[in-house]
DNA sequence: TCTGGGGTCCTAGGACCC
DNA sequence: TCTGGGGTCCTAGGACCC
């Protein structure tokens, strides 16, 4: 923990909806939920309006349309997330090399490594520190409203612990400074579920030892919290409840995995059916770890049942590869040791101990060899047999971007029945006017997200 | 109401090695 | 002829986060 609360924790407004929100004219202010609109669909995010109906993130779709049933429910554009946070984020990076995001929408700054770092340490007095550091934080709310138009809170401290908590208490679109030295007795009153780290079962496993304050758990001390929850977390959560927090603000974080899952709207059953699956997950997984640049040793399959019961099987393999062949092939091998009855809702194909760099050659031309003549080469040929996938129908998707050539650009608001209803609208625009044109109309086209703000000149 | 998709970190047991 | 101890790797599962 510092004297000068130089930590900032920043976190967008309800970020997807907002993004929304602020592409659509016609949802401003009202009520906008993000997230998967199939059958078992869960909120990723709900606009503040929606939450006043009791929508959060996590909810099954079907529970939100109950709540909310006016509401605006799109499928995320996460293109157009993506570019608005790398906005957000170069904003940051103005401040300071020492940037961690933590998801689109979230990181942790230090202030004291970037170019208001002497200024913040040369400050005479605590609380003018606290004054620069305010100054600094709403000088940065206002530039990511002027890039993007839309809000963040902050939370500064002297810990990313405390950051964050304080950015928490900010929102929405405000700023909240811990001051260092008050953080014990802001800790105390808060129930320990307001911890990071601290989730339902281990908010379980506290109560009913009794502990449920935050000051609660620094009374019960290390040995007891070690002794409840174990070594690394029960010394973790001991620290965060005593204020101790050293932790760096830590940027570049190479992913440790790829992965790629699906869960269907309906359970699977047929073994060729799940392979075939299995096998699309696995070119996509390939596709995203190519994308990265990186290679990987471990390939894991996850099988998510009928009755929500989860497991996975892995296998390491000699050398990391990106192979899709290899991949797709250890994929398989791991199906084929699943019991499948009963059906499984949801199938993932991940690849772990990840490098930088492949052996591919050797690696691939090895295994290639070996699957010649193996059991695997049996569920590849039933593949080989199997229906081709036929070209994906053309289908359009709540909140997706198109562009007419006659009207424009606009936004699917819903389709069906043969029928696509389209809002013609931009991020610049007033509130456009919806049209109706069949599913497959020549002039109507997907096209990609607008930038939020046009480009200065 | 019936539970997404993408991740991270930790634990524990068994294999294996010295 | 009754059983060491530590380290590392692999595998599986679970909690948690956004």
């Amino acid at each position: 923990m510092r004297a000068v609360p130089s930590i900032i924790h920043l976190d967008m407004d309800a970020f997807f909806a907002a993004v929304e929100q602020a592409s659509k004219p016609s949802l401003r202010g009202k009520p906008v939920i993000v997230g998967g609109l199939g059958g078992r669909g869960v909120v990723s995010t709900a606009s503040y309006e929606a939450r006043k109906f009791g929508v959060h993130s996590a909810m099954p779709m079907a529970q939100a349309r109950r709540l909310c049933p006016n509401a605006a429910f799109l499928t995320g554009r996460f293109d157009a997330y993506r570019a608005n946070s790398e906005i957000v984020m170069g904003l940051l990076r103005e401040r300071s090399p020492l940037v961690e995001p933590l998801s689109l929408d979230e990181a942790f700054v230090d202030l004291e490594a970037g170019p208001y770092g002497p200024a913040l340490a040369g400050a005479t007095t605590p609380a003018e520190g606290a004054q620069l550091v305010l100054a600094l934080a709403e000088d940065l709310r206002a530039d990511i409203v002027q890039h993007t138009g839309l809000t963040a809170s902050v939370g500064v401290a002297g810990s990313k612990l405390m950051a964050k908590i304080a950015s928490e208490r900010a929102k929405p679109d405000g700023l909240v400074l811990i001051e260092p030295g008050s953080e014990r007795s802001v800790l105390a009153p808060m129930p320990v579920r307001a911890l990071p780290g601290i989730g339902p079962a281990t908010e379980q496993a506290l109560r009913r030892a009794g502990l449920t304050t935050v000051a609660d758990l620094a009374e019960a001390g290390f040995a007891e919290l070690v002794g409840l929850l174990g070594k690394a977390h029960g010394a973790g959560v001991f620290q965060m409840a005593i204020g101790w927090d050293e932790r760096p603000v830590v940027p570049d974080r190479d992913a440790k995995s790829v992965s790629v899952e699906d869960t269907f709207e309906v359970d699977l059953a047929d073994r060729d059916r799940i392979l075939r699956e299995i096998e699309q997950l696995a070119v996509r997984c390939v596709r995203r770890l190519r994308a990265a640049g990186r290679s990987g040793r471990t390939v894991v399959l996850k099988v998510r049942r009928f009755d929500f019961s989860t497991l996975t099987r892995s296998e390491t393999l000699r050398g990391p590869t990106d192979d899709e062949e290899v991949i797709t092939a250890t994929a398989r091998r791991l199906a084929m040791q699943v019991d499948v009855t009963g059906g499984v809702r949801l199938l993932g194909v991940g690849v772990a101990q990840l490098a930088d760099y492949t052996q591919e050659d050797l690696f691939a031309q090895l295994e290639r060899e070996e699957r010649e003549s193996g059991a695997a080469a049996v569920a590849e040929e039933a593949l080989a047999e199997a229906v081709p996938a036929e070209p994906a129908a053309r289908r359009w998707w709540p909140g997706q971007d198109v562009t007419h050539r006659e009207f424009g650009p606009g936004w699917v608001q819903g389709s069906g029945v043969g029928r696509v209803t389209v809002r013609f609208e931009t991020p610049y625009s007033g509130v456009g006017r919806v049209r109706t044109f069949a599913v497959g109309d020549e002039e109507l086209e997907a096209s990609g997200a607008l930038p939020l703000r046009l480009p200065a000149g």
